[in-house]
DNA sequence: TATGAATGAGACTTCATTCAT
DNA sequence: GATGAATGAAGTCTCATTCAT
């Protein structure tokens, strides 16, 4: 009654449905391509497996993305996105390194929880290796990596700024260093049997680089 | 009718001969893999290309190596080799955090010098993610990693029982934290033009793993 | 159950009412048709391209159509009736040999003003090459192409009979080789940048083929 | 014994062997292709029936041709080089319509005895219409045709000179227009069951087209 | 009836591996 | 042993057609 006019803009209802159902669809693609990354790594993650996966047909993978690439593009995207939110959903009533604590603590939790080889990508530039992973999807991979390493590298700087820690180190350089500790722990726990608590492994990093190794 | 040498007489010289004629073989090929790998990832090292780089063709790599896995397995292997070679000559006079030192460099100046891709793998277990490696291929990576890796535990747990570091950390979480950090630092530099030094950065590194970041 | 409208009742009106609307959702898709073809060719001429050009979706089509085929074959079919349609149009009076002129030019005009490839594929029966066109498609553009040839024959059976052209030539291999002669300068015409005027040549073709069959 | 050495260029035996292989394999993919465009037409022509056609696998295909465009672009100039090799291998003795007739008689017994359908592509250009045929191709058709419009032009040319057709007319649309007349017979032939001899309508587009090009 | 997302057969192409010479 | 052409399974992507809403 209501939707007889094919205005413009306008079919409100129908409209929202339909775009409602698409990003439904969408995300469900992406969480199926998160699983089977999990699973069987980047290399046998084919659109096929895709499709059974995600219980779709081939075609329907390419009504939502436009190619193999668009996927891991788009999962790594969202996949970063889901981090950068929960560190910004930290207390900045903190200090700067309790904060980034926090964030490493929830960095770690997320790989626990919910999916672990998209955010070892993501921390290790991993993408790289992938035949018919082309350029794009590898500069939007270093861009996402990026985003995070400088929200870390942030919350170092401020530290610096507040006396916390020695300013004589280039904030980017112990974000990298400090990453890479991270990368390797999850490394562990994903050839590992993943039982072990990933998280509570954090405040050994942490307080590893803060005091380093040496005996006082 | 004519390959005489066949016969079952006589073996003692041609058979060494022979071997270390293979072995040549061998070596040339796993060389051309790793300069191959180097230059265009494991995505496109084909086994045509390689077929090329080694100046021999596709037919005898196989007459050498059971697969294209075995010949990534085996390049992993050597290469591991070589850098292990590399450690235990070092001075066993200094002090175990020394010979760390040293060893680390060696290993950075290694990837410098070597073959960034290769290097990589072995340090990050990269070979994991890509089609049909498999997963034998992945053991055998594991291997090669876990080697080195205890000899970095070997020496934190030398330098702990000397006093030099604090007790309390165990040498395995150690050694798997100062790796990390190292990896990240030959990531960025594979990603980046690869012109600024890397072994000059392994002080920083090292030096932050023994002080930590903090203010004194 | 809500569908009133398909009772048995008062068919009359709503009926001619409804066939007149499916008439011109016809005529709207094969316009729509032409303009596509002639636009990017049959290659890409897809049922979802059409959609989109007709300004409906591609459910409609197959409301309107049984297939991609059959909307092809229609618009071969339409496009012929209008062709015929205009040759019909011409004054009896005129003698056969200028009435043929006449259609000739018509046709030549038809191919500059309305849609290249469509007419070409009319004088050409060029539909058969095309993947996913099949024998039917191709059996109604052969007949097209015939009802159109035997215009031209008759004119030239009937300016045979009256002694204005050659009777001992088959009015039909004439029609065959007049025919052949507009197409050449129709294809040549649309593989150039199609600004000279086509129209215009049809007086050299036309005073070619009749210095030829022409009595002495 | 003698080929021993690796020499550059040397091994002349074997060589030469390989490369006439080679060229065989090729000739006969090339001539499967002929008989299955002239078959199923260009649609249907897919690698998967080209490689059953040439009794080998698909894979064979791409170790001789770069890509399904690149077999049909060879086809058509393989094609061409013959016809014109026979339009070469005519007695320059003769006045040039007499060698313009003979060379249209080789073109349709050609047409006749080899491949109706690529020498109907290569009379008309209708490789244009096919998808995924790319502009590559198109263009190396295009080049085919012309190759062989010029001899006709040529010879035309020459008429004129020797005032043997009237010298007021373009020799370049005196061709085209005798190449659509002879065309338009090919598909009539093409069309029907081919039983007819399509060499026999020589005379009958030759001579109509004389008696209107030439002289009073 | 209109819609447009889902479907899946099928096209082209690649490349690890085999094998006849 | 060395060679390199043949093989064909497998991968990505397209698009005519169907069907639930």
């Amino acid at each position: 009654m209501a939707s007889s006019h094919s205005r413009r803009s306008g079919s409100t209802l129908s409209e929202a449905m339909r775009r409602h159902t698409r990003e439904a669809y969408r995300e469900a693609i992406l969480e199926a391509a998160k699983t089977l990354l999990s699973r069987v790594g980047f290399a046998d993650a084919t659109m096929s497996a895709l499709a059974d996966e995600a219980g779709v047909s081939v075609g329907t993978l390419y009504n939502y993305f436009e190619s193999r690439d668009d996927v891991i593009q788009r999962l790594v995207e969202h996949e970063t996105d889901q981090l950068i939110e929960c560190a910004n959903a930290l207390d900045p009533a903190l200090d700067p390194l309790e904060r980034l604590r926090q964030m490493l603590r929830n960095e770690l939790r997320y790989v626990e929880e919910r999916g672990a080889l998209m955010a070892m990508a993501l921390r290790a530039g991993i993408v790289h290796f992938h035949r018919s992973v082309d350029a794009e999807v590898q500069a939007a991979t270093q861009v996402s990596r990026t985003r995070i390493l400088s929200l870390h590298q942030t919350l170092l700087a401020e530290a610096a700024a507040q006396g916390l820690i020695r300013t004589e180190l280039s904030p980017e350089l112990l974000a990298r260093a400090l990453d890479g500790m991270l990368s390797a722990f999850v490394f562990a726990w994903i050839s590992s049997d993943r039982t072990s608590g990933l998280g509570s492994q954090c405040d050994f990093v942490f307080d590893l680089f803060l005091r380093g190794a040496r005996c006082d």
